[in-house]
RNA sequence: AGCCUGUUGGUGAAGUGGUUAACACGUAUGCCUCUCAAGCAUAUAUACACGGGUUCAAGUCCCGUACAGGCUACCA
């Protein structure tokens, strides 16, 4: 019986060999340089933070060099799949501003080297796992899983490396004749790579962001395909990245590990080896260590948890994008009228140790981004989130916009603009009392000023002989002052800090009576501006409420 | 247990053999016609894990130690 034979009865009914395969997904022509890369997710309809970042960072390689970036799904592990797993996967992605040129989509597949699904591939997997059958590169296994276990623990006792290699790679010296005969027996087999390697040899990887480093070889007969047919992550990895002519594979750190079976299954199969990158993992402090942010304990780790905190989306491009190259963040302070698209990102740049997820500067830089968007889209941003949120709050913006926008508006599109936003769960907090429907009066603990008739005093005599919701700014200012001195009061707050014992109190009391009075809050954006919002019918409403406490 | 990687002020992070080790966050104080947010100014920190070696010169190169992280599946 010849090798191609005994293939065919391993592997029956395959419809195309691997040449035709191989013909079939010429090279892509592409400019020097471009980067082909994919985001391989598996359909688990979670999106991670830590893949958020990594496709974030992918994206952005592709598309800076004019290269494809591609979605395949590898769904080879149909445990973990959830139904519509791929399409919250791709609008996930989509809201920020993550898309692909080719691969899986929402409707259908697009390009020319598909299937992009991995559970549509087998064909092609089985072709290739055929090649190397018949150049005597794998082999079936018949081991139960039972068996592996036992020789593992048995492995460990004798402080040996755990694995299916060498010596202990059992049916790696069968012959076609006793695997003919165990599988006319109806037993069940996976096949396996016949590893070349000798793990006290070693070779150098270069990789893209983590630099050179020596490397054992992989001796181990690791699995290709398993009892269901479908192919190991390894295998799928080797064939689909070659045949989809992917230059780079970016990807998670965890894979750096298993650098030497994937190079080592390129070299068998004859493949050309694509350059890696592997994102180093984004960590968290806990208890005084650094661990990876992980899906099961850090609630952090699910970019639901940004949506419902309310910091925009954008925010957090930008803070991946310090994260992945840390002179991002100076670069924008220079170039405060580009965005994302226009820097350049280096791999050798990227951390090569764990990047520290820092949740203090995300909030910073959401702050500072919220802080230089216009009053409108502040509005827009503070409403979609407020409908999903907090109803009656969305209800309150909705049928007060234009106003609401105003409000937003304080302070806002200058130069040096407001910064009290950091997030969108935190508005309602920040305007509340411009909201009929929301004021309430304050417990009157006035800070300075105690005496309630002075308090009347200031109230009234402001109201009646000194407010004029038409004056300019520097007027209103004015008649503060001119009211503050002639209640006694230091209307220039240097004079009052040389000789405070000369005046009952400072223009800054006054104006916190005022202050407190209108919105019940010490602490206010201008209160110029919030009067003028507020319109002298609710000026005097909420005096009289106060007056009357 | 094995293999791999990392360790720079309170935190993050520049720095690929050569003054005084960037910058950002944080903190503190002061200034800005009212309180905040900010902005500006100043301050702040015993910062290159430890021990050897190479060199005229080491955060940077080499070796060892400690600590931390990642990986070691018929998961991806």
């Amino acid at each position: 019986m010849t090798r191609e034979e005994y293939a065919d009865i391993l592997l029956p009914d395959v419809k195309h060999t691997y040449e035709e395969y191989e013909k079939m997904y010429p090279e892509r022509d592409l400019k020097e340089g471009a980067i082909v890369t994919r985001y391989a997710p598996s359909p688990t309809g979670f999106i991670h933070i830590g893949a958020l970042y990594t496709s974030f960072i992918a994206g952005k390689m592709a598309k800076q060099t004019d290269g494809v970036f591609f979605l395949r799904i590898e769904d080879t592990d149909q445990k973990r799949s959830i139904d519509d797993g791929v399409n919250k996967i791709i609008d996930d992605l989509a809201k920020f501003d993550i898309k692909f040129d080719e691969g899986v989509t929402k409707d259908g597949e697009k390009g020319k080297y598909g299937p992009y699904t991995q559970s549509e591939r087998k064909d092609i997997y089985w072709a290739f796992a055929k090649k190397l059958i018949i150049e005597d590169k794998a082999y079936p296994c018949f081991c139960s899983e039972e068996e592996n276990m036992k020789n593992h623990k048995k492995q460990e006792s004798l402080k040996e490396r755990t694995g299916y290699y060498g010596k202990w790679a059992r049916c790696r010296n069968l012959s076609m004749e006793e695997c003919l005969e165990k599988i006319n027996n109806g037993e069940q087999y996976i096949i396996r790579l016949k590893s070349n390697g000798d793990f006290n040899k070693r070779f150098t990887f270069k990789d893209c962001i983590k630099g050179k480093s020596e490397l054992p070889e992989n001796d181990e007969d690791f699995v290709l395909l398993k009892s269901d047919g479908i192919p190991t992550y390894h295998f799928a990895h080797a064939i689909d990245d070659h045949l989809m002519r992917t230059t780079h594979v970016i990807r998670g750190d965890e894979w750096y590990s298993s650098i030497p079976k994937h190079i080592q299954l390129f070299q068998m199969l004859g493949f050309k080896t694509p350059k890696y990158a592997h994102i180093s993992p984004l960590l968290k402090e806990d208890n005084g260590n650094r661990r990876k942010i992980s899906k099961r304990k850090d609630p952090e780790a699910a970019i639901s948890f940004y949506h419902e905190k309310g910091i925009p989306n954008k925010a957090i491009m930008l803070y991946l994008a310090t994260l992945a190259n840390s002179n991002f963040e100076m670069w924008m302070e220079q170039n405060k009228d580009k965005n994302l698209d226009d820097f350049t990102f280096e791999f050798k740049r990227m951390s090569t140790g764990g990047t520290m997820f820092d949740y203090d500067k995300l909030i910073n830089i959401s702050k500072n981004y919220i802080s230089r968007l216009k009053a409108s889209e502040v509005y827009d941003l503070a409403l979609e989130h407020a409908k999903i949120y907090d109803k009656n709050f969305a209800t309150l913006l909705e049928t007060n916009k234009d106003y609401s926008i105003k409000i937003f508006n304080i302070e806002r599109e200058q130069k040096k603009p407001r910064k009290d936003i950091a997030y969108f769960s935190d508005v309602k907090n920040q305007v509340w009392y411009m909201y009929e429907e929301l004021f309430m009066p304050a417990n009157y603990n006035w800070q300075n000023i105690t005496d309630k008739n002075e308090i009347e005093l200031i109230l009234n005599t402001y109201i009646n002989e000194y407010y004029n919701i038409n004056d300019d700014k520097q007027t209103w200012f004015d008649k503060m002052k001119e009211m503050a001195e002639k209640l006694g009061y230091a209307g220039n707050m240097k004079e009052y800090k040389e000789n405070p014992d000369n005046y009952k109190g400072n223009i800054a009391d006054i104006s916190m009576i005022i202050r407190v009075a209108l919105t019940s809050l010490n602490m206010t954006p201008d209160l110029y501006e919030i009067m003028k919002l507020l319109g002298m019918e609710n000026i005097q409403k909420r005096i009289k409420k106060a007056l009357q406490a």
